[in-house]
DNA sequence: CGCCTTTATAACCACGGTCTGATATTGTCG
DNA sequence: CGACAATATCAGACCGTGGTTATAAAGGCG
């Protein structure tokens, strides 16, 4: 299962939301999930196994308590996946690496750049046919 | 159907990343996710009614061909969606030259490789004693 | 106009994900 | 140990997604 189908659900998304604010055992966890969506217990466990397997969570035993956490590492995946694409609506940042590359960039700790080059979206139109 | 199941599908995000280069019309799209998922030309179809139903791309008509392109829009909003997660692996808001680093170094050597995209994400979770 | 090309839609089917109730597992406590 | 609490797993039903074939719609051209 890709990383976006887990989130694709949102229950699974909900369950990360609850998540970021901290720690969270299956318990507490499941009472809201189960409130808010109207799913079973069973429900909720597997949503959050389907989280575990995907590594978008781990779990630390603590009594007869699950406490489960982000695992940031499939966001961050994702996060980069996103990352072609964020020219499309910032070119914010496209400028900013333009200044950076320039060498305008404050002598800041470890910034060790080259000139970086633009990336061109719209691909020179060839005429085919 | 959410943006996260939108993306979820392979041929959906191989059709996107076609789209990033710029412009293509649906036949020249289908033509390489037919060869390579072996899928039919209707299918790719649907993959574009799919993104275009969800805002992922904007379509226009050129005689009797239909021009595809990027849509920015719903992966910026996932993108804002992660952006609550962004502060679990970049605690500092210098995570801005991060990225244009990771943009610098990060030269994605061709991509024509199998579409079947493998994860690599096992976790081997209980200690046993 | 008639035919070809390009793309989309329709109808149908198969598979897999997600739900539920039942039950197993593990830990705590008296 | 036995009862209870917390959580996970199992087996089965259901439904949506995504594939296919057949066909429609719309533009280009001789």
């Amino acid at each position: 299962m890709h990383a976006f189908d887990v989130l694709g659900d949102p229950v699974r998304r909900r369950i990360i939301e609850l998540l970021a604010d901290g720690e969270m055992s299956a318990g507490e966890v499941g009472a809201i999930v189960q409130r808010e969506f109207g799913i079973s217990q069973p429900g909720v466990s597997q949503h959050l196994r389907v989280l575990r397997e995907n590594g978008f969570t781990t779990v630390r035993p603590q009594g007869t308590r699950r406490l489960y956490a982000v695992d940031p590492a499939p966001l961050q995946e994702l996060d980069h996946w996103l990352e072609r694409y964020r020219s499309f609506w910032s070119q914010r940042l496209d400028a900013l690496s333009t200044e950076i590359a320039r060498g305008r960039s404050r002598r800041r700790s470890g910034s060790g750049e080259s000139p970086a080059d633009h990336q061109t979206r719209r691909r020179s139109d060839g005429t085919d046919g």
